[in-house]
DNA sequence: TTGTAAGCGTTATCAC
DNA sequence: GTGATAACGCTTACAA
């Protein structure tokens, strides 16, 4: 069932049905006809067809570095409706933290065959991403990173940070810093230069074995931080973890070593996913708005296909400090 | 740069270029010919063109009910390779647990615009899932559920449960069930089954209010659970959760009564997750070999797809209990 | 307002 | 072996 056969039901030529699909330049009477046979056959156009036709897919690629990730599925959730809504299929490409896969996908979604537009939930860039994504013809939105010369959504991870660890700081005066990889310029570099900018703040000399960075993003990589932190002997009331995962495995670390949290070590972490509020104790940390930024992205993609403006735009979320009962 | 460019440069007909690509019906010296023009241009042939034509779209949908969770990510990640290997794309759809999107999302890609073939993460069945299923065109396998007549890759709950709750009551004699809604057949009822089956098999009488059924499948489900029987006054030694994220609640909310795990309560999960070695303690639960799963499910569907066989297989996957701190 | 006709970039069917 | 040529199902000038 073609367009072919709709116009010879409805008696009238196939350019007739295709305007009335899309322009909508048709009398009103042909209108009538088409609609009852369309409505008849359930006839659905061919969007193969039409993107031939049009160089439209009407697909977004998504790239995340990992599924099952309580930040990306947020900001995964944001965007779904939203694109949904303008008849957009997602495509999610999950790269695995592989850096290289995310640009092999940049290319292959931007190659002539893929995609309408790429939204990219980046964590870090190499020169390869710069390029692939200076060459890439079509819109794209960069999401969890601030990229200068490309639109981009990211969290205010300095301000968070520096807030969260002033706030645990009330109640402590010895504060320990568990940091992931500095090349992730958000969740690395920022949340850790936040934290150093709070203890300056406060006068607070920070030992240089009670900040250890370059953690992978897990529970049990809180877990081995933590273990170095106790073994080194460091005197530490308070830990501040760069995201809620480091701070399970520290709280976890912890209580097998006989310390009690929030009494003896308070600690806080980044995210504010959905275990936060179910561990024991419950944990301080910042909620960021994941889900309104992947929402966010979407729009100013959506924006971008539809041929509105295509300068860059970059949209810094705001956060806010959940305190629980990981700090005192 | 289309395929006629490519044959005026070869100087050859752009039926021969085809050739080249496809059959490979070709002399040998035309094939130099136009392997060298291919190589310099960097030619790519465009998939839309060849999905009009061919009818192929080289696409596979995935239906998943949640992004964001261990097993559905282990899956995912199983078939990833495969379907990539075999030039496969994969469009990931997520429906957030809303069964009707599921169906919604099984007639979309089987609606003749869309996908080669489906892969759909199963919970529950309804009557529309079964005829949205039996209608479906396209080759589908389910995975993680059992049902007659489809193609399915499923965990064997049943003698899983069997198994590890034998296992704990070797040191317990009071044990409890905390399970999810039963209409899921797997993780629902046929855990549900094999707890029972292994009480049975031990001559253990349960009280009733030692199982709780219908929690949903996240850790705050497990601690609510858990709050529930020990205010009804249940006498348990044991409690055997149908997830492993239930088994973190119900430890988290066992430690705030104050009970010892595994000393006065021992505790089992099943899934193994990324959390049941790092929580504390480490967790005693049912590895599932869901990677593996998804992998075979893969090659199914990609047999399938491939105009392999096109009777229904079933398979059933192995598991194991692991052993750790949780349970004495 | 409508229809005719020319593509979009492939692959499949023929003859040669 | 190879090259015309006709589809695949649609959109869009352009002419009527």
């Amino acid at each position: 069932m073609d367009i072919n056969e709709i116009a010879r039901m409805a008696g009238v030529s196939r350019a007739t049905v295709s305007r009335y699909l899309n322009d909508g330049y048709v009398s009103e009477e042909k209108r009538h006809m088409i609609k009852k046979v369309i409505d008849e056959t359930g006839y659905v156009p061919s969007q193969r067809a039409q993107t031939l036709r049009t160089g439209k897919t009407k697909l977004v690629g998504v790239i995340i570095p990992k599924i099952s990730s309580d930040s990306v599925s947020r900001m995964v959730q944001g965007m779904t409706k939203l694109f949904r809504e303008n008849g957009y299929q997602i495509i999610l490409a999950n790269t695995d933290n592989d850096a290289k896969a995310e640009v092999d996908y940049i290319k292959l979604f931007s190659g002539r065959n893929k995609v309408d537009g790429i939204i990219l939930i980046a964590t870090v860039f190499s020169a390869a991403h710069i390029r692939a994504l200076e060459a890439c013809s079509i819109p794209t939105v960069v999401l969890g990173q601030k990229l200068e010369g490309q639109s981009c959504v990211f969290q205010d991870d300095f301000h968070a940070l520096y807030e969260i660890t002033l706030s645990a700081l009330q109640h402590g005066s010895k504060p320990a810093f568990l940091g992931v990889r500095e090349d992730d310029v958000s969740a690395g570099h920022q949340r850790h230069e936040g934290f150093m900018a709070a203890c300056k703040e406060l006068d607070i000399r920070i030992p240089q074995k009670n900040v250890i960075l370059g953690g992978k993003f897990s529970v049990d990589a809180g877990y081995n931080m933590t273990e170095e932190l106790i073994e080194s002997g460091a005197d530490v009331d308070t830990i501040v973890c760069a995201t809620d995962n480091i701070a399970f495995g520290a709280i976890t670390c912890l209580r097998e070593y006989g310390r009690r949290v929030p009494e003896d070590v308070q600690v806080t972490g980044v995210g504010d996913g959905t275990l936060s509020q179910v561990v024991s104790p419950t944990l301080t940390t910042v909620h960021h708005y994941y889900r309104e930024s992947g929402l966010e992205a979407a729009k100013i993609l959506v924006d971008a296909m539809n041929g509105g403006t295509t300068i860059a735009r970059e949209v810094r979320m705001g956060y806010e400090v959940r305190r629980r009962r990981s700090t005192r």
